[in-house]
RNA sequence: GGCCCUGUAGCUCAAUUGGUUAGAGCGCCGGACUGUCGAUCCGGAGGUUGCGGGUUCAAGUCCCGUCGGGGUCGCCA
């Protein structure tokens, strides 16, 4: 071993020793004879002394090293003089006295500090993400996600679940996200799929007995990424068998309060509290609600019928809802032009506007508040919990837009208004998503979680009636308002799983192609099973408070799929498409 | 595919809103210094303002195109 303790773990009480210490040069201090290293590694920072009286070669050797240079530095540990304490670090009451001084490697100037002040553009950590990574932020965060790992292998473990690994190569089925291809060489023209999710492989392993299954699991989708999704992301993917819904909510909820009682150290309240998906999307406008403050939609429709504002009126009897919120206490903090600014970004959700009201002297302050009356205006004020000051926002459109408009205005205007502290955790359950829901394009029923979900137990008998009313045997996890798990009770009868597939217009024969196997392992004893997905990475962002997926994955890649170190994706010469039976056909380009 | 933001020294930023030779801090190079810890002090190097075109007496600044990065809508069963 080059080193006899890490920089991090040394501390007054192995004063008097002599120890061997290795690390990055993370700052130096030179004073002509008397030199100063800070070393650094992923445990900590120690000073090292260089006195030319105690070791003439080892000083001169100080004197070139520069940021990022490796070495490693022997020494006795001495306790520092009072006087000389540094309360800055943890280990500010020590340092090394050198007497041996070897240069591992000598490090080019590094194109940023890791440990500097400034961070530098994204762009130029992700080139260099093997300097980037000695930044303590995001050592910390690979630190966590281990953390988490452990945390869920060894709770998985004690209730007798199994890590079992499921291909990567596998077959494409062109539903749902955009596949990533890889070529066959042996199979000139077939192609292999690499997993948007082990789905079919659980189901598959339930049918196997194997009825408690757990894996931290690879998954890719060719789609486009957003702050909090990478095309290759980890899920921490779960089924059991002979279980129903609860046994999942129950046995996820355990996860859970593991995993806050590790990270934080405190208890999870459990059970974790319980939505319906309906309840969600009309209290909050979506079906991930950000529950660590309130400001909740409110429905006006009743009032807007009857008012003198045209857009009101005629939402509603075009067969549209007029509903609001309440910034409390905001009437002061958004001028115009800041209102302004969030009609544009509601418009973004397909919002045509956005009526707003400050509250002043109990009545509506507002350009739009004289086609309101006395009774009405307090009506509204009622119902919001306005007080003077509050400002209101409403907005009139079909159903969906008022939704999502108010969704996204919400959490803008928590965040905006510091509503909830960043680090706290709110956690719940949203229950009965519906299953299916028209595809106006295709003039077809389509899944709205996937084909493999089985129908709320007494909405069965809708199938021929009200199929969109059907619900779902699935449940979210939700999280600060990021989608934390999802996962359902599967259909462990062939019957019912083909009645499916002719319900959203997958043919026998063509659902004999594609899930042909799976159908097949349904006939053949397949338990009643169900189970659930959680996003690990998003898991890591929450726990840190961090809204960039990238800060959690130590090789990420940018918003264009690439990685700007590897340079990956590139192209392949002539032999390696020659040995595929692969032929490009590329778009044209001008130049 | 759409919309928005962004690109100036190795890094983080500035440049009086179109006007002199594009500046500062950190880093880098050289020198001084025996208790610093964001060391200090002295000196120095470092720029095709992402790239290409255009408008103008004059462009880092305005316009068009293009490339890279980011956010978002669509998309993500």
């Amino acid at each position: 071993m080059l080193r006899s303790h890490t920089c991090g773990e040394l501390t007054k009480d192995h004063a008097g020793q002599s120890v061997s210490a290795c690390g990055w040069v993370d700052s130096y201090r030179d004073h002509g004879s008397l030199l100063f290293i800070d070393l650094r590694d992923r445990y900590g920072k120690i000073q090292i002394v260089f006195d030319p009286s105690e070791s003439l070669e080892a000083h001169a050797l100080a004197g070139s090293l520069r940021n990022e240079d490796v070495i490693q530095a022997e020494g006795l540990l001495k306790l520092r003089a009072p006087d000389l304490i540094n309360p800055k670090i943890a280990s500010g009451e020590i340092e090394i006295r050198a007497v041996k001084l070897t240069l591992l490697n000598k490090s080019k100037t590094p194109p940023f500090e890791p440990t500097g002040e400034n961070i530098p553009n994204e762009d130029l950590r992700l080139k260099y993400r093997y300097v980037d990574l000695r930044r303590p932020a995001l050592q910390e965060a690979l630190i966590l996600r281990h953390k988490l790992c452990k945390a869920t292998r060894d709770y998985f473990d004690k209730l007798n679940f199994l890590e079992i690994e499921t291909p990567m190569l596998g077959k494409s089925t062109p539903e749902g996200a955009r596949d990533y291809l890889v070529p066959s060489r042996v199979h000139p023209g077939s192609f292999y799929a690499l997993p948007q999710s082990p789905q079919l492989y659980k189901q598959l392993l339930m049918v196997g007995g194997l009825d408690r299954y757990y894996q931290i699991a690879r998954c890719f989708r060719d789609e486009d990424l957003r702050a909090d999704r990478q095309p290759e992301f980890t899920q921490i993917d779960v089924e059991m068998s002979f279980v129903d819904q609860e046994d999942i909510l129950t046995t996820i909820d355990g996860l859970l309060a593991c995993m806050v009682k590790e990270i934080r150290g405190t208890e999870l309240k459990l059970p974790l509290p319980r939505l319906t998906h309906r309840e969600a999307v009309e209290r909050f406008g979506n079906d991930k609600p950000d529950m660590r403050f309130g400001m909740e939609l409110v429905d006006i429709g009743d009032i807007a019928s009857r008012c003198g504002f045209g857009v009101f009126t005629k939402t509603i009897e075009g067969g549209g809802r007029v509903r609001g919120l309440n910034a409390k206490g905001a009437a002061e903090k958004y001028s115009r032009r800041n209102i302004d600014e969030l009609t544009v970004f509601v418009g973004e959700y397909g919002a045509k506007g956005l009526a707003f009201f400050r509250v002043k002297e109990g009545a509506l302050d507002s350009p739009i508040a004289k086609f309101f009356s006395e009774e009405d205006q307090r009506a509204i004020i009622a119902k919001l919990g306005g007080e003077d000051g509050d400002l209101l926002f409403f907005v009139a459109d079909k159903c969906d837009v008022t939704s999502a408009a108010l969704a996204s205005l919400r959490i803008r205007l928590g965040k905006e208004l510091k509503l909830y502290d960043p680090l706290d955790l709110n956690v719940l359950w949203v229950l009965e998503f519906p299953l299916y829901s028209r595809d106006e394009e295709n003039d077809r029923w389509k899944a709205e979680h996937h084909p493999f979900c089985y129908p709320h137990i007494d909405d069965l008998g809708l199938f021929d009636t009200d199929p969109g009313a059907m619900r779902a045997q699935s449940y979210d996890l939700v999280c600060n308002g990021y989608e934390a798990a999802s996962g359902s009770v599967r259909i462990h009868d062939p019957k019912v799983q083909q009645k499916v597939f002719d319900f959203i217009g997958i043919a026998e024969e063509e659902a004999e192609e594609r899930f042909g196997f799976l159908l097949n392992a349904l006939r053949y004893g397949a338990p009643p099973h169900a189970g659930i997905a959680l996003g690990l990475d998003r898991w890591v962002m929450m726990f840190l408070a961090n809204d960039n997926i990238r800060d959690v994955i130590a090789f990420p890649k940018t918003q264009k799929a690439g990685d700007q170190m590897t340079e990956a994706p590139s192209a392949v010469d002539a032999i390696q498409l020659r040995d595929l039976h692969i032929k490009l056909d590329l778009p044209e380009s001008e130049d």
